[in-house]
DNA sequence: TATTGTTATACTCTATAACTATA
DNA sequence: TATAGTTATAGAGTATAACAATA
């Protein structure tokens, strides 16, 4: 083999890029948080519609896509789930017939606070790198940039 | 109707986590950088490559496949595209003839400059909410997670 | 044996469209 | 007309596995 240079590539351009930057700590996050959802045979998605819930008993699943920015229709596939699970229940709204009202179980209860705690440790992780004031500054930062939206 | 309270739902768990976060904020991100990569008809990996070509000229498909955690199989149609729009050439390496050296061409950079500061128009509109050292400390506390791959 | 490039395939995530029942 | 929930489908984006040529 002829000497080839090993050197690192220059990324700087692209390294100029909020978007490129997002993508790859997005994948960072993603890929250290999975073994862990993965325990709890839980998705991101799957995991924040539960917190929802349970921070928000008697929500509905329009009320949740909306506030989780996801479908509508992807909503029911997840309730599904979380409700053949036994974390949460369906319960008919007394006022309108079309909505359903969405309750944690107690073992929703149980299963969500352990789950929390072990993505809370893996995050603390990733973020060994960050003092407490950095980690703040991310946080408040990242969601400027959410609550930028249309 | 009933009067079931519209008050938006209490995500302060959720918002507590990082992943969450991030997340938020890069779909925000990619939903807003979209129509521009569009109208480039760039995906933001075929953007990533190219630039990267750009940045360093004679660079093999494998050493873009680690510098961007993309797979080696996803490299080939990426570049297949990249060459086919004669944004960038193939060509033999003298030493290794297993590997190609990528260059751009000509209108590849031109290209590339146009579509580059198009993206960076739209970032400013992102980061609008952001002072330049925010900006800046938020590119650097995302590098610094990114930074802290396996 | 390991690496480069390649092809084909499968999988995950998410969006879209169309529908029903209610409002 | 608009909304809540549902179903089925389609599309990106990406990963996996296997292979030939070369090192």
């Amino acid at each position: 083999m002829v000497d080839t240079e090993k050197r690192a590539p220059d990324l700087s351009d692209l390294e100029s890029i909020l978007g490129y930057r997002m993508k790859r700590a997005y994948m960072r996050i993603h890929r250290d948080l999975k073994p862990v959802l993965d325990e709890f045979q839980l998705t991101q998605r799957n995991f924040s519609v539960l917190s929802v819930v349970i921070g928000n008993p008697g929500i509905s699943q329009s009320e949740i896509s909306r506030a989780l920015a996801i479908e509508r229709s992807g909503t029911v596939v997840i309730v599904d789930e979380l409700e053949s699970r036994d974390l949460i229940t369906r319960e008919r709204v007394p006022g309108d017939r079309r909505a359903y009202a969405l309750h944690p179980t107690e073992a929703g209860q149980d299963f969500y606070i352990r789950a929390r705690d072990a993505i809370q440790g893996a995050e603390r992780t990733i973020m060994s790198g960050l003092s407490d004031a950095e980690a703040q500054q991310l946080t408040a930062l990242l969601s400027t940039i959410q609550s930028e939206e249309s």
